[in-house]
DNA sequence: TATTGTTATACTCTATAACTATA
DNA sequence: TATAGTTATAGAGTATAACAATA
């Protein structure tokens, strides 16, 4: 199996994996501003929307600094989309949850992610399914 | 064909989609980021080596506003990877192109993107030839 | 008049470091 | 003392609006 690495087949895979990631972020940022969020919010919001977290949880998803999280729930907070809610078994914790209206504005951000669907469409089922088996091996199965 | 969209097959594809994305987009960051370089700074350097290109077409490519560009074209001119030069053609534009130095850091980068060569290691031949011949229709064929 | 690039401004995201309140 | 969250700060990307030079 591993072999190729720059031949011409995978550069070219690597080039269309390239086309989808440019095409999914800027279709992302694009419903996000539908609804007057930034990507950042709204992929703190999808994620809220999942279940409640601690800040530090946050940040460690998102892949940034926790002092960072301060600021993009606080914005989040101001709209009336979360709350900071304590955590009983630690005092040190705040817990970031989404209100209804959070979870409603995080269901619509999902329909309108069609990007990903859209183009999907124009497969069969069983492309589908090959699809799927092709990225989970490339993901590592353990996708979430 | 066009008809499932809300199917779990399909919510599953497009999860594993935004998978991809996440981990290519993280592991760019990380790769400009060992050359000292900003994800945006980066993908112009890549632009600019493929062809020199007036400012107003960077902003298109990058899909920002032209002025953004000036401040990423200025930070990169500063550290010797990019110059601006007049275009004979029209003396309003100035066409951005990579130095010498920016050329072989582009290179550099460009070899730094195991992250999209390495998960496909695990894919036969064939299997890859399946996901290229997927991912091409989905991104509409017309795949840069 | 229209277009190219720039400047000025304001906001968001980002990392780093220092602070506070808990543990 | 260690940890969770915050604040302060500075740099970078972003959009908007206004400007100079050129077409």
């Amino acid at each position: 199996m591993a072999t190729a690495r720059r031949d011409p087949l995978t550069l070219e895979v690597v080039e269309l994996i390239g086309t989808v990631v440019a095409r999914y972020y800027e279709e992302y940022e694009q419903a996000a501003a539908q609804h007057a969020l930034t990507g950042a919010q709204a992929r703190v919001l999808r994620l809220l929307s999942l279940e409640p977290l601690p800040m530090r949880r946050i940040a460690r998803n998102l892949k940034c600094e926790p002092s960072n999280v301060t600021g993009i729930v606080d914005r989040l907070e101001a709209r009336g989309l979360v709350e900071r809610r304590p955590d009983p078994a630690d005092r040190r914790v705040k817990l970031a949850a989404p209100t209804e209206k959070g979870l409603a504005t995080a269901e619509q951000l999902r329909d309108s992610l069609d990007f990903a669907r859209e183009p999907l469409a124009g497969l069969t089922a069983a492309e589908r399914e090959t699809l799927r088996d092709l990225l989970q091996r490339m993901v590592g199965e353990s996708a979430a």
